[in-house]
DNA sequence: TAATTTATTGACCAAACGGTCAGGATCAGG
DNA sequence: CCTGATCCTGACCGTTTGGTCAATAAATTA
């Protein structure tokens, strides 16, 4: 219904709605649904609130444009796995694309850790429909790689989660992680070696 | 301050209190601390709003009081880890106590999910101070485990957050897990064998 | 340039929210 | 049973928030 083709918008509309998802990633990635104010996009945006809601109807709107938007770009390292590729180099470049991912795009990943942990509700249909085909696709080849000897046997949803969870918690707890670690280090840069050589040893056959 | 020792309270402030807080827990862990409501607590807890207030002088002052109760239990499997026992043991039985915190206390951990994503408002001298040290305690034990040979080599803090990312996964994602796992799995059965499994490759000498 | 569509905003509204308060109910100790 | 302290609540208040609208400004088109 918002999502009219950019074809056939205006050049100011493809501008503004486009300031808007950046201050609305700004400020949901912050604060949560619940936590951000449509002033505080706006502020965020340069534009006045007014003019926001002529643009997205409502602040359920905007959330939902933009985490379809976002989506896209967060699952698309996923189905960058090659199934004629090397099935240890595939895994492990997928792990480096999502930790990438977290420290290139940490507004994104809090977006949606605040989403699923509000129980998804804008997110429902994805998460039973399109995601489970993703990863689906994904299991696919793994399970392949695993029973020709190419890939240690592991549960390959789980160690799908077990990526998910592992790279975004940089991001998603950055805070907490920094604290951890102290200052003068990079997270990123040690959790990139870590999770190579931790699932070089679990996937090696 | 509001921290009353128990023994200083009677029954009616010890019960209500307990109330209070079961009531917060509910509410903060499904929507955040601005999302929260203290009508909701209030109705969740079976008080009224003024009642609420009554116990605990503001909303902030609930959720601060939440935490720190919850804190704790929450970081108490760490400390378990026994210098003198098996190492791999230790560590698994420290994943599974995690896993097992997942499982049991799901709400408590939403609660610190929220608060970390939030950039840890509430808990900055905590997250810079006592667990630091909780964290250096079993880092020193680690590394020596490892230095000793008993223990495969690993980044100690980063082992770390691999098993809290891993394990609070389940617990903040279910949805999400479930979704893509179907209907008709156990996520935490399976999780444990999987979270058993890969440590044992991983920290095996 | 005139007409028409699109873009923008200040002022405003109703609901929700955090918090207050005066007064009444209940309880514990003497 | 009395009395003081504790406990509880309906009514209320100021602020914030999502959203509306009439009026104006800026583009676009004829």
């Amino acid at each position: 219904m918002t999502d009219a083709k950019p074809s056939q918008m205006t050049r100011i509309q493809q501008k503004n709605r486009d300031l808007i998802m950046q201050g609305a990633l700004n400020v949901f990635s912050a604060n949560g649904f619940r936590g951000a104010t449509i002033d505080q996009i706006a502020k965020s945006a340069g534009l006045s609130k007014p003019n926001v809601l002529y643009y997205f109807g409502s602040k359920d709107e905007i959330h939902k444009a933009l985490l379809t938007a976002m989506l896209d770009l967060w699952l698309a390292p996923m189905q960058l796995i090659d199934p004629y590729g090397d099935p240890l180099e595939e895994v492990l470049g997928y792990v480096r694309a999502k930790m990438a991912m977290s420290r290139d795009y940490p507004r994104e990943s809090r977006l949606f850790a605040y989403e699923i942990l509000q129980g998804a509700p804008h997110l429902t249909e994805i998460l039973g429909g399109g995601l489970r085909e993703i990863v689906d696709r994904a299991v696919i080849i793994l399970n392949r790689w695993m029973d020709e000897g190419r890939l240690a046997r592991v549960e390959p949803r789980h160690l799908i989660f077990s990526i998910w969870s592992m790279t975004q918690h940089y991001a998603d707890f950055e805070i907490q992680v920094r604290a951890v670690l102290g200052s003068g280090r990079d997270p990123f840069a040690e959790g990139e070696v870590f999770l190579d050589q931790m699932y070089r040893k679990i996937l090696t056959p």
